[in-house]
RNA sequence: UGCCCCGUGGUCUAAUGGCAAGACGGCUGACUCUGGAUCAGUUUAUCGAGGUUCGAAUCCUUGCGGGGCAGCCA
């Protein structure tokens, strides 16, 4: 195939997935120009914590990337600090890759793969006169480096013999120092106006049992001494990275330029931020431990986790990676747009139940009593595949106390006194009287049906102007719903004054206990999802037991309404 | 203030020297047995100043604004 064929396919295969962005771009200009032959990027997370939504847009973008260019990616592990690092983060990240729908097939790696390897770098770096062992405390090392507007100073253990260099390394190595004792450091320039390229650490000492090689190393590698060269080993042409890596550009390709191997590409671009949460590890783990939330997959958090457990499909996720873009400026992205890829994937996919969260009894006083009748329902009106299934009809009925109202104001079109309103599927009722206890609470609706307009159409063509869900009383399934709303009551806790923590919302989940479902809602597991009309999607918690299900809503559907009451007040 | 990066509607992204486009949100209307969905319409943008050019969001200079960097974290 020429090289112009190759170019011709992979701008249409661009074109299907991911817009033409900038990495495209200098991936194309790579291809072009032979530099690299085919794609191969790589998913580097480090295993402290749990997968979120930003991780989702760069795996999205590295797994999209080699589909794109009919390349490969890599799952890599950047396991090079055993103090942080857990099993139970290396099999969270697996799963939500997986999940997510993205395949590494055997290359799953562990930086800890390489750490044979990185001390053979190493040393070879030693013995070119490029790296040296040195003495400093880690103060010390600080105050030698300089600040952002002066030059650093040579540490005094910088001229040290490539001998005592590799002797004393190989002594790190054994375990002869206690931690912070000394470290490994690059010969670069302590008056580089860049901070990374002043003698950067390569190596420190740290007698702490890794996840996966135990106690085999005391010394471990910094990750600017271990990515590239990782990347390197892997053969990785295009090693995608965040913007805050940028300044690390110059000593990654300093190591691999010194050490002779192989180069791939370093490029960064923006991370994720979204609005009304936050997405930075290290404040996800601080909600968790300081019990603000439920756990890492607690429904509201913006973890994939979180997510999933919350009902997001991995479709609308990935819909959601596509279009938000890759570019190098910082962003805050609107919430509303990934609720508005999970509304537009679980539309079409989601059947369609009634179901009442928020309960007000509505007695039929002319139904005769102790009848029930079956009503026809549509169970997707996007897919005329999904077919029918059957309501039970009777006396007694809930609806939804958002859906009457004494008083109404204007342009509230629901139930109220005298008015007339659909049951959804079933019949035409108005409410003749209302019943209240001695708080002068709404304890009950009497209403009246218009038996002619049994499956919702009245014969002689007048009109309503609500339709309204219900469900019967004697025939209703109890469930326990759980109501999420945004974690955050500000689009950027992180902008505003004070404690980020105290933008929490409160109102973040709301649990309603007594809910009563269309029997049909009976008996389903753990990954079913519907839609509960005119109030939203929904999915079984895992918290659900045989006798007791539990609903966690996915998100609301849009709400004119909502819109509307905003504007009166 | 040393180095690096970035400034396009309310938000995100496109336009690669040649008509500033799309999505989300908002608003209006049509339709509707979900105030859902769908459809139609509408609203709002190139940070400022110079320069190069027939022509600048795009190239140059400069100002302003935002972000990142002084871990033996990644």
């Amino acid at each position: 195939m020429s090289e112009e064929a190759t170019k011709q396919d992979n701008g249409e295969e661009t074109a299907a997935s991911q817009s033409q962005h900038f990495i495209k771009e200098i991936i194309n200009g790579d291809l072009e120009e032979g530099r690299y032959e085919l794609v191969h990027t790589r998913f580097p997370p480090e295993p402290n914590g749990y997968l979120h939504i930003g991780h989702a847009k760069s795996i999205c973008l590295n797994f999209g990337l080699a589909e794109d260019y009919k390349g490969q990616c890599n799952l890599r592990f950047d396991d090079t600090n055993p103090s942080k690092e857990e099993q139970e983060y290396v099999d969270s990240i697996i799963e939500d890759v997986h999940w997510l729908g993205f395949d590494w097939e055997d290359r799953l790696f562990y930086a800890s793969d390489y750490f044979d390897t990185l001390y053979e770098y190493a040393v070879r770096l030693i013995e070119k006169g490029l790296a040296y062992v040195c003495d400093l405390s880690a103060e010390e090392t600080r105050e030698h480096r300089g600040t952002l507007t002066e030059p650093g100073k040579n540490s005094p253990f910088r001229e040290r013999s490539i001998e005592e260099n590799l002797d004393l390394f190989t002594r790190m190595k054994a375990g002869e120092f206690p931690d912070g004792t000394r470290t490994l450091k690059a010969k670069v320039d302590m008056t580089h106006p860049n901070l990374n390229m002043r003698d950067p650490v390569m190596y420190r000492i740290l007698h702490a049992e890794h996840h996966r090689t135990g106690d085999k190393w005391c010394i471990y590698p910094m990750y600017d001494f271990t990515h590239g060269q990782s990347d390197s080993i892997e053969g990785i042409t295009h090693s995608i990275c965040t913007l805050e890596f940028e300044d690390h550009r110059p000593l990654y390709n300093w190591y691999i330029e010194k050490l002779g191997i192989y180069a791939p590409r370093q490029i960064e671009f923006a991370r994720l931020n979204l609005s009304f949460t936050v997405t930075s590890k290290r404040r996800l783990l601080e909600l968790v431990t300081e019990g603000r939330v439920s756990g890492w997959d607690d429904p509201r958090m913006p973890t994939i986790s979180g997510i999933r457990r919350r009902g997001y499909t991995p479709e609308s996720i990935r819909a959601f990676s596509a279009r938000i873009g890759v570019a190098k400026r910082d962003s805050m992205v609107d919430m509303a747009l990934l609720e508005h890829y999970v509304r537009e994937d679980l539309n079409r996919r989601a059947p369609r139940y009634l179901a009442v969260l928020n309960p007000l009894k509505v007695v039929i006083t002319n139904y005769p009593e102790g009848q029930s009748e079956m009503l026809e329902a549509v169970n997707n009106p996007e897919d005329p595949d999904a077919g029918t299934r059957e309501i039970p009809f009777s006396k007694t009925l809930y609806i939804e106390r958002d859906d009457f109202m004494e008083d109404p104001p204007r342009k509230f079109f629901r139930l109220a006194p005298g008015r007339e309103v659909r049951l959804r599927y079933a019949y035409f009722i108005k409410c003749d009287e209302v019943v209240k206890d001695e708080n002068g609470e709404i304890v009950e609706l009497r209403c009246s049906y218009d038996p002619e307009t049994r499956g919702g159409h009245a014969p002689d063509g007048r009109k309503v102007k609500a339709t309204i869900h219900w469900v019967s009383a004697d025939h209703a399934v109890d469930a326990e719903v759980r109501l999420y709303d945004r974690l955050f009551s500000v689009e950027n806790p992180l902008a505003e004054e004070g404690d980020w923590h105290s933008y929490l919302n409160p109102k973040s989940l709301e649990i309603r206990e007594n809910c009563k479902l269309e029997p049909a809602l009976a008996g389903h597991d753990k990954g079913f999802f519907c839609q509960f009309e005119r109030l939203g999607y929904f999915c079984i918690d895992p918290d659900s037991s045989e006798g007791k299900a539990v609903f966690n809503r996915t998100a609301t559907l849009r709400d004119p309404w909502k819109n509307i009451q905003k504007r009166q007040k």
